[in-house]
DNA sequence: CCAAAAGTGTTGCCGTTACACCCATGA
DNA sequence: TCATGGGTGTAACGGCAACACTTTTGG
């Protein structure tokens, strides 16, 4: 079992406000094969538990991450050869954390931008896309934002994650339309301070849902209704 | 490794032209535990193959089928409890046979219309429905159809066997309309005779490519340009 | 000529994008 | 008051569904 664990982050640490873009968790190994690669966290299921639990678990104990508000199976990878030594099949899952959490993480793992991956370990590259790709396709057609932003935010905020999760800028005008008529976020009411140089206070929203939900099944062949 | 093979096939199976239905295959248990009952072909992971060969391999060998014409993989079922006895792990295929195809099948397995599932063994019954579930959502954004339809078909087949897997009515006159502007269907040139009580005879179509593709990617929030 | 089946034209609706315009605040 | 960021209005476009209408065959 590995797990691409995304997050939106800012690409420089210190600068919080700077640009952000979609991060993904690593660590690095220290052990031969592959020694100095860096490879996704995982580890071998349990005899007692389930693959979803196992990887809550594992991600727990070895990178002490707890604030997954997502999780789902990706593909399987079974190829006799992915990796030396006696077989090995790989069930992979998709993660996503929060923006603005920054969980405590041990020395030999870190945040990589997705886009400029260091040297991979055995097949977790193409993984890491796998897990990108379907977090792309996703933002689309459910709610799965959800568990990419912080539990208030300002459409600014949201624009910002949106842009970064799916590459390419979008616009806050047509997001929020979209996400309002679909019901998928709800205005709170409440409105942020206004930022470092003046401008108007940004109305603050929220998911409607908290739970993972797809919110435009078909685009053609609908039923007849 | 469990598959469910889905085929369009007519509900009758003397009356090829009568009313057709979305059918999976199923295997009937000969043996303890859960005797009697119904389950999906699979078989266990030989040591130097991937899981998707050894899908094909199972499924030549147990149900001698070779007409697949498309195999993706569906999600894995861990409950350590799913079935008795030691853990099993079960990774699980959607499969699909072109409609006219009528494999030779063994005397103990049988196609059942996925609305009228017999007695399943163990989680069986949940992984038809996933697949059912899968097959209906990539209809509506991908060229599957080609792996359910004949070489060259009718339009009105092609709406039979779309309605069929659907489980609802699909008008030709779109169907033909979507699926020529995405460029997944195009015209042969020749044309069908007609059929017993006169009519004009239908032009043929075959399938733009053979293999699989996504034609309809972002319903919303698509990059600028 | 009539019935049946295939295919086309047309209309209306809805969701999305793009962009111009108005609003509220701090300096 | 100006600059800055937030928010609304509106128009254009494109895809889809529904349905009336035309075309082509067999009896």
């Amino acid at each position: 079992m590995l797990a691409a664990v995304l997050q939106v982050r800012p690409l420089d640490e210190s600068d919080p406000a700077g640009k952000s873009a979609l991060h993904v968790l690593l660590w690095q190994r220290a052990l031969e094969p592959e020694q100095g690669k860096w490879s996704l966290p995982g580890g071998r299921l349990g005899a007692d538990e389930d693959l979803t639990s196992s990887v809550r678990r594992q991600l727990a104990e070895k990178v002490d991450l707890r604030e997954l508000a997502h999780l789902e199976q990706l593909a399987v990878f079974s190829d006799p050869r992915r990796v030396p030594g006696p077989r090995t099949i790989a069930s992979t899952f998709l993660g996503l954390v929060p923006s603005p959490a920054t969980p405590e993480l041990p020395a030999d793992t870190r945040w990589h931008p997705v886009d400029e991956l260091p040297p991979m370990a055995f097949d977790h590259a193409p993984m890491v896309q796998h897990a990108h790709h379907r977090l792309a396709a996703k933002l689309s057609y459910t709610n799965i934002g959800f568990a990419l932003a912080p539990a208030e935010f300002a459409l600014s905020t949201l624009r910002d994650i949106y842009s970064a999760a799916l590459g390419y800028q979008v616009d806050a005008t047509n997001l929020q339309r979209v996400l309002e008529r679909r019901q998928v976020i709800t205005r709170t009411g409440t409105t942020a301070r206004s930022g470092r140089s003046g401008g108007r206070p940004a109305a603050l929203y929220r998911f409607t849902e908290a739970r993972y939900r797809v919110t435009d099944e078909f685009a053609a062949l609908r039923p007849p209704g």
